[in-house]
DNA sequence: CGCGTAATTGAAAAGTATCAACACTGGTGG
DNA sequence: CCACCAGTGTTGATACTTTTCAATTACGCG
């Protein structure tokens, strides 16, 4: 449930200490700070080195829908860039988190520059595309019970705690629901 | 909610047209035939070029979810393809569709040549992602007769008819509840 | 016409949301 | 040191929504 992506942390991690290209800065978030507001202008892309961060949709009605919490060498800020659209969520930092940041000319010149880099930012989007496609349908699909034994296989995994809040937006239900399911399995 | 990308179909138009890569085929589906089976394996990635598919999820409930309409440019398998995994949903002709073929080894020497495809494609994953997930989070966080009335907003402008079911599949509700929604309204 | 698929409707059961009250925790300031 | 407060978590009662099950009607086509 926490996605992370070795592949491009990798990438980043050489590129920023051979110093290949110049445009890679690194970049702190504190617990609770925002890297990315909805509806907002984005200009950069982030990759995260260390932390753990909530990406997030908040409806007019007032109620946040979790789209996914990203880790490591996950990119963010990529889908605002390359469709040229407002942030469409809000991303926020769920732990102490440090991520390179390119703005967007360079990150289309390293594209433009590095064959390689095209290909693992291709494969990234599809993995998202498939990682969220095939959650949603699941969650869409099965009854709640059924999809709060799965989440919580999922969080026994991870060494972060989660918020009952946190979890019920993920799930696409109200905080009442998530306990009631939870008393009684 | 029928994705098209112009951009994608006028670019393999012109491939196929002008003959400049001769590895791309035409393929015809009449309504009904499969282009993309769940859990098997793809060796090819699809571009539509005229007509309309349903791409959804069958979950072992029995329930299927339908993941989106995707219409003319639209590229179908690819997802399998860059995360070299097993198709997670099906995609099945809704009217006559015809579509160009190209097989993985060939897809991945054109992305390798054509540095212009790969940003086309990189734009289109980001715009699947963008729209999925905005799609995703206002079903889950809205009630049903909210979803409802804006998805018939959208199926007024399409010359297509869909079935109720699929309706129902779409908003991730069962027959009955679309039926009773309707009513009210 | 007759068959199969799609659409409609009712009634009861199951699932979720809403509203509201209360418990626990870790600060902060008097 | 204690009172207070804000944030988080828990629980009950009730209203509302959706599913399930089942029966019936409408429609298109060989």
């Amino acid at each position: 449930m926490i996605r992370i992506n070795k592949e491009l942390l990798d990438y980043f991690n050489d590129l920023y200490v051979l110093q290949t290209f110049n445009f890679v800065e690194k970049e702190s978030f504190s617990v609770g700070n925002f890297l990315i507001h909805q509806n907002k202008k984005g200009n950069d892309i982030f990759i995260i080195k260390t932390g753990i961060t909530k990406c997030f949709v908040n409806e007019e009605n007032g109620r946040d829908f979790i789209q996914e919490f990203f880790g490591e060498g996950e990119i963010l800020g990529e889908i605002e860039i390359f469709t040229e659209t407002l942030s469409f969520s809000n991303v926020i930092a769920l732990t102490d988190v440090t991520a390179y940041k390119i703005d967007k000319k360079n990150f289309y010149k390293l594209l433009d520059t590095n064959k390689d880099l095209n290909l693992i930012i291709i494969r990234a989007l599809a993995t998202k595309i498939r990682d969220t496609a095939i959650r949603t349908s699941q969650q869409q699909v099965h009854p709640l019970d059924y999809n709060l034994k799965r989440l919580l296989r999922l969080i026994s995994d991870q060494k972060i705690n989660f918020s009952k809040q946190d979890l019920a937006d993920y799930l696409g239900i109200t905080l009442r629901s998530l306990n009631r399911s939870l008393k009684k399995s």
